[in-house]
DNA sequence: TTGTACGCGTTATCAG
DNA sequence: CTGATAACGCGTACAA
């Protein structure tokens, strides 16, 4: 209590007294203005504008029955991987009706079929989800949904609705193929969190070393604390001292590897000669290290424009050839890796 | 179109009639269970959950004239300084009543203020702004909001409300001291995007630098560019080409600090007996970089966990003692600065 | 402690 | 092309 009193709010009434016709041709002079005359048009958009009209969404939402609110759920709000999605997806919003509303999963299937519940009630104009891993009743509330979802990130053959994403298990199995390709043979991997994406990871690093022959569980690293780059430190510097055979590493995302390049310049550790690295999503930070982080890119700016592109069709009812668009994701080879065998060195 | 039925939705009155009592015996039983005697809140609750009723947050607001949604307007989505904000807002709410509706300003001030528009017409139960800098039409209308409204991220002698945050000016200014007082005596600024707080940062550090005669604003290197990694290690690289005698940098904020650090090491700048390089906000992984990094201390957590409890309490009515709640900044000292004259060295 | 009547601001439906 | 009427689901104010 107590701040300042509120003016009176202006509603759809107030516009039609003042431009004289009904409530329910001004709310279709704003909705569908091509329904109504061009005069009285102008009469209500004059009208509109001198009073500061602004409308109500809980009475729009009560009305229609439906909303343009586009949830977002996604696991955490502190991941770079997820800032660089988000930003994407706002921007591609931007200047359309639609409306983010993002909510924070925190990892857990079961806040997030909560929180799929509650935004289902709200009755959303489309909904985004993350990862392919939800409940099974979740999958079901979002099968039943009656507006379009898709899920991002990773890509499956059996889409709830749509999907956009790329397979976590190939990027990962193609990072371990270049770092044998450049001739390392004792491939360690890091991991933290150890989230289902996370794991997926790690089986497809592991098969490409199993199919190589060059699978030693002893170089495999993980755990579940938050990743870090003082973690990816940590790591590193634990698997080397207890095997310093080590000659590369996998880590599962680029905050470990930049940790681990850090710990290799403490300890004088040559990269990529002595030790090569290899990240994971290509953050803008690894193109700048000394040496330069290679990484896989995931084209996360790509898949958010797709992702509320294709969502905002489907509203639309313009439904996609195509359910899942898989972006697939590359190796972007740099110094950290570059030994050179077959290759020339970078830059 | 074309996707499933909606199953017809569990209403206030669905539960009424499940537990044989009225709607407005249902909604107090949810909303003010000790205004219902016991045995009706038990029959209430266990229809409520075998109906798996989820109320109408539309309808609630549209009948009750507010709502319990918080809104949180940054400036952007991607700069990791707002996404530990962030996290520390969406923990401090999660299991409230309350939630947070997000919402992007990208550094525009009527972008702010037509956002601040529309969230006021819906009756959020709080928001939150960031910094002083809002237009006068957008503070006007904040300081006739009908809701608790607090400014994040900065300190001012005359907030809208309430405040909570610290002053840029002089947390720049301690960094400057503290090059000079290891020893730095040629020392250069640089800065990226050049928003008000950057600005203010600017001003702080320079501000020092003249008291003590050291000012050489030929040693200042601005740009209105989006801050990065990459574009720290081309700008001190630019500023060392002119400037061979530089002898320090105070970047603007972290990722600029770690891409000069970067540039060094390829440039073979020792750090930081050639070079001290001190950063802005202690980002995680300036901690763990080799030299490790000195940055000063912001405190975001603490800051998003103060602000929304001085919202929430200021929702209930519980109005704060001071309305000015500043945070301070602390310089961390590390090895980027360890030219050590009177301090001893960093570990 | 519980219930009745009504209104919140908008849109759907059906007439004119 | 425009309007009257009735919802939408819930909370407020008052009554019992």
């Amino acid at each position: 209590m107590g701040r300042s009193r509120t003016r009176a709010r202006v509603t759809l009434s107030d516009v039609a007294a003042e431009s004289g016709v009904s409530t329910i041709t001004v709310s279709r002079a704003l909705r569908e203005p091509h329904r109504v005359s061009a005069p009285l048009r102008e009469r209500i958009d004059a009208a509109v504008e001198a009073l500061g009209y602004v409308p109500n969404l809980a009475a729009q939402a009560l009305a229609s029955q439906h909303t343009n609110v586009i949830g977002v759920l996604i696991p955490s709000v502190t991941n770079n991987v997820f800032s660089d999605l988000l930003s994407a997806i706002y921007d591609t919003v931007s200047h359309t009706r639609f409306q983010i509303q993002l909510a924070n999963t925190q990892y857990s299937v079961s806040e997030e079929e909560k929180l799929v519940r509650i935004f289902l009630n709200q009755r959303p104009a489309g909904l985004v989800v993350t990862g392919i891993d939800q409940s099974a009743a979740c999958r079901q509330l979002l099968s039943e949904a009656n507006c379009p979802v898709i899920q991002i990130m990773e890509t499956a053959p059996d889409p709830i609705d749509m999907m956009v994403g790329f397979s976590h298990y190939d990027g990962a199995a193609r990072a371990a193929r270049h770092l044998i390709e450049k001739g390392y043979r004792r491939i360690g991997f890091i991991g933290a969190r150890m989230d289902p994406r996370t794991q997926r990871r790690m089986e497809g690093c592991l098969s490409v070393l199993d199919a190589f022959g060059m699978l030693d569980r002893d170089l495999v690293s993980t755990t579940e604390e938050i990743s870090s780059v003082n973690l990816g430190a940590a790591m590193l510097g634990a698997l080397v001292d207890r095997r310093p055979d080590l000659d590369a590493v996998f880590t599962n995302n680029d905050d470990l590897a930049l940790g681990a390049l850090f710990e290799c310049q403490r300890r004088a550790i040559a990269v990529p000669d002595a030790l090569g690295i290899c990240g994971f999503n290509d953050l803008e930070m690894v193109r700048a290290s000394a040496p330069s982080l290679t990484s896989v890119d995931t084209r996360r700016g790509e898949m958010g424009q797709r992702a509320m592109t294709m969502l905002m069709d489907a509203i639309e009812g313009k439904r996609p050839q195509k359910r899942v668009v898989d972006l697939s994701s590359t190796v972007i080879a740099r110094q950290s890796t570059a030994r050179g065998t077959r290759d020339d060195p970078a830059r």
